[in-house]
DNA sequence: ATAATTGCAAACTGTTTGCAGCACG
DNA sequence: CGTGCTGCAAACAGTTTGCAATTAT
C-alpha cells in the first residue's frame, strides 16, 4: 500500500535501528493517513498506548518532530492556538481546509502564483523559503450542530 | 494620529471603564503600532512594565485576547508553534510576510481570489468563514547572517 | 456604593530534557 | 557488546484561572 511504503520509508531515513514502538508508530500513522484524520500529539499517544502499551510520551514527541522535518506529517495551525498533524495525502505541494469545530482537515490543492511571490520577496527584500495557506471553516457536520 | 485612534477606539469598545493599565497598554501599542513593529505576549509585558511597573500579566493576556478578537491585532504563528502579536497595519483584509529569524511581519495585500475559495467551500460542504496566508522568510538582515 | 478591573499566585497544558537502563544490530 | 533508542520523571514555557483588593464611575 502506498502510504505504508511512505511511512516505513521515511522511518528507515530517521532511525538507524527498527524498534517496537516505531513500529507501532508506523502501524498507527498508515492506519490515520488511510483515513485521512488528524491529530494531536496527545490523541496519538493515546491512540499508540492502546496499541502498544507503556510506549513514552517523549519517544512519541520525538518522533513526531523528526516525522514533521521529513515532511511527511503536516502541522496544522488554528486560530485559536491549538494545532493537529496529520499525514500528508499527497507527496506534493498543498494547503489545507480545517474545520474549526472538529479539527477535521481536508488537503487543497490552492496556492498563489509562484511569480506573485517571487516578486514579494523582491519587493520586500526577503528570501522567501515557504509558506502556508490555510481556509477555515465548519465542515457539514459541525455546520448543522450550529 | 490614526493608529492612536484605533487603538483608542478599540479600548472605548471592550472596556467600560478607563483604567491606568490600559491607557499604559493603549500607548505601547500605538508606539508599537507606528514602529510596525510585531510582539510576543512577553515581549509586550515586559515593554510595559518599563512604563508602568507592577501591571500584571494577567491584565496584559486579558487585553491581548479582546483585543485579537476585535481584529485589531493579529497573531501570526510561525512554523516552530511560536507566535507574535502585530497591530493590523490597516483595517481591510491582509496577510503576512514573515521572518522565520527574527519574527518581523510585513502585511501583504495578496489574497485567493474570492470565487475559489467559495468553490471549495461548496466541493468540500464547509462552511468557510476565515483564511490565514502567511509567507515565511528571511529578511534582508537575517539572510545576511545565512 | 458597587461592579468592573486588577495583580498575585497557583494551576494547567503541551512540550522538552537529562539520564539510567534496555535491546537492536 | 556498544550505542541508539527508550521510558520515566522532572523541568519548562506560555497561558489561564480563582480570588481578594482596588478603583472608576
Amino acid at each position: 500500500m502506498e502510504i505504508e511504503q511512505r511511512v516505513g520509508e521515511a522511518f528507515r531515513e530517521i532511525s538507524i535501528r527498527a524498534t517496537r514502538p516505531r513500529e507501532a508508530i508506523a502501524r498507527q500513522l498508515t492506519e490515520l493517513g488511510e483515513k485521512g484524520e488528524s491529530f494531536s500529539a496527545d490523541d496519538f499517544l493515546r491512540r499508540l498506548r492502546r496499541a502498544a502499551p507503556g510506549i513514552g510520551r517523549a519517544t512519541v514527541y520525538r518522533s513526531i518532530e523528526k516525522l514533521v522535518a521529513l515532511r511527511l506529517l503536516d502541522r496544522i495551525d488554528f486560530e485559536d492556538g491549538t494545532h493537529v498533524y496529520r499525514l500528508c495525502g499527497s507527496a506534493g505541494h498543498h494547503h489545507h481546509l480545517a474545520c474549526t469545530a472538529c479539527h477535521r482537515v481536508v488537503d487543497l490543492d490552492v496556492c498563489l502564483d509562484k511569480g506573485q511571490i517571487e516578486a514579494i520577496g523582491r519587493r520586500e527584500h526577503f528570501r522567501i523559503e515557504n509558506h502556508a495557506i490555510t481556509l477555515f471553516g465548519r465542515c457539514r457536520e459541525c455546520a448543522k450542530a450550529h
